[in-house]
DNA sequence: TACCACTACATAGTAACACTTAGTAGATAA
DNA sequence: TTATCTACTAAGTGTTACTATGTAGTGGTA
């Protein structure tokens, strides 16, 4: 899917939280998992300046551990501050994916 | 529903261009309309700025008519351009949503 | 007449976000 | 030694919605 970059804005960070949210891990692996799962041209750059951002907001924090093949890795956890983003996410998605498909039912 | 601005962003232009695809109107009028859906709180300039933009990219075209209440009307209508991008924010929209739903599901 | 509310459009400046680009560096296999 | 994959960093860019403010026509009302 070609140039989704304006829709992804504001749904890429809670990916994010989300992603995170499931089980601790690193800015690679969320961005191989977010390619995986179809935004194939998110790049590292990205995924890294969402993971400083939502650091400086309190929203994770992060423990640095060695890998097993490369240099060492953070690994990130959501704050309570950032479970609380998680879910205010949803419910801002929830409400304007509803309101679109009205719009686009009507 | 507060500060939803980032998730609009991308989402609002294809908005306007639903609205226009419906029947002809103006910008006041589509501001009214997405209040009305559930935006509450966009503004007039942002439409119009939506609209300038637009027209700027061969989108939509213009025709300005006198109103009964007012100072004149500027009725926006689609362009085979604006249906062809109208219908790309519809897919976009699709993949985007069907998959952020995916990663919430699973 | 003077004022206000509603209608209707315009636009310069700002903030936020994803993206671009380029870099550093460890591990492993050819 | 070269290449590839892993892993993080950071400065700069482009796009978008929003903020704030302005102009102007119409109709009602005190």
């Amino acid at each position: 899917m070609d140039n989704i970059t304006e829709i992804l804005k504001g749904v890429l960070e809670g990916s994010v939280l989300e992603i995170i949210s499931r089980h601790t891990t690193y800015g690679y692996d969320i961005t191989q998992q977010l390619r995986k799962l179809g935004f194939e041209d998110v790049v590292e750059g990205t995924i890294y300046t969402i993971l400083v951002r939502l650091e400086k907001n309190g929203l994770v924090s992060n423990e640095k551990k060695l890998s097993e093949a490369g240099p060492p890795r953070k690994y990130y956890t959501l704050t309570d501050l950032g479970y609380k983003e998680l879910e205010t996410f949803w419910a801002k998605w929830d409400f304007v994916s509803s309101k679109i498909n009205e719009l686009r039912s009507k």
